[in-house]
DNA sequence: CCTCCATGTTTACTGATGTAATCATTGAAC
DNA sequence: GTTCAATGATTACATCAGTAAACATGGAGG
């Protein structure tokens, strides 16, 4: 049962995921430095507790690099469905009507999924 | 910009929309310990906290009751959009088709939905 | 009146999160 | 070798969330 993923967190898994390979430190804290303030201590901190909670692993090359043991994919489906669990009883179809009531979804993004199906896969 | 409303304060709330009127804490508290064990000491700190927060607010009656300064649409609303935001950039399609990559959500759920849009209105 | 119960208020404690300073180490540069 | 900069580890501290005991109070019953 994965482990909560925290805000801040979320930020230096974000850089994980993105690089596609294990990251260096230094390759981290650039990254992140471009978009926050944080000091490095702060990103230290942060890698050591996904590190405790086994969301990412480090290798020891040269240089110590850290990777990401959860995918992108894994940790969005399941934040999904536990927000769908949360305010949806569990139930997908409840959250997007709600989202079409709300006008955050249109018919023409509707046409769009049918699409997606009808070609049977791959839209973007 | 509404506060934060924390997982054991969410059941708190459903209690009183779901009531439909202002309730009393005797109310209050047999519905919520059909569904946990929590002490009254707890449900009066988190109808403290709501109150405190602003999210509910208590008219004296004859005896205190307790009602619901958002709706629960709101409040779904609000989180829906904040969920979008953290994870699919704001952008709502990119939810849907995750929804639909995982299984979420099939062909037959965007017919309904379809439907929902050309017969204009409540489908359910 | 005195007592008890339901309710309201104050205080408490643990763990998680956001944010960081500080200390320790280790390789790189003289 | 000695020093310094980068990195890793330890400690810190405030706030929030989950959960609750304790204490105060105002009526209901006797």
């Amino acid at each position: 049962m994965l482990k909560k993923i925290a805000d801040s967190e979320l930020e230096v898994m974000r850089i994980l995921w993105r690089g596609g390979r294990p990251l260096s430190f230094a390759e981290i804290k650039t990254a992140i430095e471009s978009k926050t303030d944080w000091k490095k201590s702060t990103i230290q901190t942060l890698l050591g507790r996904l590190r405790d909670k086994g969301i990412i692993c480090t290798h020891n090359h040269y240089v110590t690099l850290y990777s990401p043991n959860v995918s992108e994919e894994e940790y969005v489906k399941n934040e999904g469905q536990n927000f769908i669990d949360k305010l949806f009883d569990g139930n997908a179809m409840k959250l997007v009507t709600a989202l079409c009531r709300n006008g955050q979804l249109d018919e023409n993004d509707v046409d769009e999924l049918k699409a997606f199906f009808t070609m049977g896969g791959e839209s973007k």
